[in-house]
DNA sequence: AAGGCAAATGAGACCCATTCTCATTTGATT
DNA sequence: AATCAAATGAGAATGGGTCTCATTTGCCTT
């Protein structure tokens, strides 16, 4: 019993990692966020759980999930890169240029339109990552999520 | 007369910035340049016009270029940002993850669908920034330019 | 053409996100 | 339980980028 935990651990073994606290911690964080954390936010929430959690741990637990491909790094300008859940559906993040927020959008025509370009030029997209920085104008025509 | 030279002098003098041998030298480099030059490779470019270039100056002249909206700064994952002359036409940019080289690709129809898509959301694009890592599986189907 | 002054520059100190080092601990395997 | 490579904590180191400050220089005024 315990499926999250076990799951969490299941896809550290999967990847080829060990499994220790710190992972598990960082992992069921990442995966209980709805933001986008970036490495010193996730420190202060894994030092919550056990406060003994090093800097470079986070950073290296980062680097290792991101290469396993379970999280995503998201690399900003002018600030620390955020993380986030590798998505099950790709998409993009906007950057509200007022409020430091991150809004995803998902964007299936976008992608395609991208892979298709992509493929013309006889590229094959190994990762993509797209930032869009914005001013909000008003509130949106309709509900982004639901 | 000397129309590119004028040119520039102008430009600086239109952004409201003075016209400095710094700011001619840096901004007729990247006018110069096809590839996408980091902060270093443009010092070393521009100290091979005058040495007496500093750093300090090419980042500071970067700022202020790009906030004139003269050039645009590439945020890269894992290595110094690149710049470029502002493009006519908007484009996005592939990087060969095995040569690391950057190659741009126009693509009006992706821009026109995301720009609906954040109107849509009540979003106002500021500027964007779509990196996509790629790698070359065959010789293009048509030569990208021309 | 000369003077005045805010803006720009060069040099180097500094900042800060991220990585590295190394002594110690720990997970997995036998 | 013993083994040992992998992982960790703590703090030093790295490196891109920014800041400080003394000096220089555009540009405006006269």
């Amino acid at each position: 019993m315990g499926a999250e935990t076990t799951d969490f651990a299941q896809a550290l073994r999967d990847a080829g990692l060990r499994v220790t606290p710190q992972r598990m911690v960082l992992l069921s964080i990442l995966m209980g966020s709805a933001d986008h954390p970036n490495a010193d936010e996730l420190l202060a929430r894994a030092r919550a759980v056990d406060d003994s959690v090093a800097l470079a741990t986070v950073y290296r637990t980062l680097s290792a999930l991101e290469e396993a491909g379970l999280i995503r790094k998201l690399t900003l300008e002018n600030e620390p890169a955020r993380y986030e859940i590798t998505p099950a559906a790709e998409h993009d993040h906007i950057v509200d240029i007022d409020s430091g927020e991150v809004i995803e959008i998902s964007c299936d025509e976008i992608n395609r339109l991208r892979r298709e370009l992509l493929d013309r030029l006889g590229y094959e997209i190994v990762s993509q990552n797209t930032l869009i920085r914005a001013r909000r104008i008003r509130k949106p025509r309709q509900a982004p999520d639901s």
